[in-house]
DNA sequence: TTATGTAGATTACAAGTGTAATTTATGAAA
DNA sequence: TTTCATAAATTACACTTGTAATCTACATAA
């Protein structure tokens, strides 16, 4: 597998809204981060050229617009910061960090249900 | 609640040596991570540093050192970092992410026996 | 009492981040 | 064709982080 770049927290919002939109505009991408954040646009255009420097993306010029594109997939990344995280906080262990927000987080019944659902598939195996 | 202050990633294994041995030494935290990092003594008497000014840890002066504790407690910070791992990462929703790892990490049979028995007690309330 | 080792305080310095403003180039309007 | 709006490129600037080295003050050994 490549190695994927370190995405910085407020790049990650930029890249949630290529991952569900793929490509977009820099407007495209403004519009959708309008209700989440506060950012300026040139904000967002500064995010999206260090996104390009740090090729987690990639871009299409199309007439005087660029079409922004991940070149890293979402499932990756969430991998590469989900293990960052369990490392940091847990000292790599996952199950203390499971057991930690399985008794902890909210969730409704039927997550709970879905959850067990997963265990015993996995126990299953 | 009080805030937790932002630990970063460095500042993390001091802080767990703090917790795991409270107080330490200066001293005491260097030999304790010299297994873990390659960091010069000098380098941690700076994290050190930082985490006082952070506040995230005090300080009794017992001779001519220093004898480190911390202001706040390690679940409160790893619910605070978790918190902000969700967010980031799963924009908020917890059972994707646990969903995620249930289904990929991996787990002992035990493990995944001891999760299960979590959801049970959580179900039945 | 003076020298010295060492603890903590201060300083260093580049890279990364948050958060933009300014500059430049260019397609479209007049 | 000249002008204007705007997209992207470049520049800005303070704060954080990783990773230390140097400075200063004092306790202890000689």
């Amino acid at each position: 597998m490549k190695n994927i770049p370190k995405i910085s927290e407020s790049e990650w919002q930029v890249m949630k809204v290529l991952w569900a939109e793929n490509p977009s505009t820099a407007n495209r991408v403004v519009e959708a981060l309008s209700p989440k954040t506060t950012w300026k646009p040139k904000t967002i255009k500064t995010l999206l050229s260090r996104l390009i420097n740090k090729k987690a993306i990639g871009f299409k010029k199309k007439g005087r617009e660029y079409h922004y594109y991940p070149l890293v997939a979402e499932d990756e990344c969430i991998r590469a910061e989900s293990r960052s995280f369990v490392q940091r906080v847990f000292g790599g262990a996952a199950k203390p960090m499971l057991a930690a927000f399985l008794e902890n987080e909210d969730l409704s019944p039927e997550e709970i249900k879905e959850l067990k659902r997963i265990l015993n598939k996995r126990g299953r195996v």
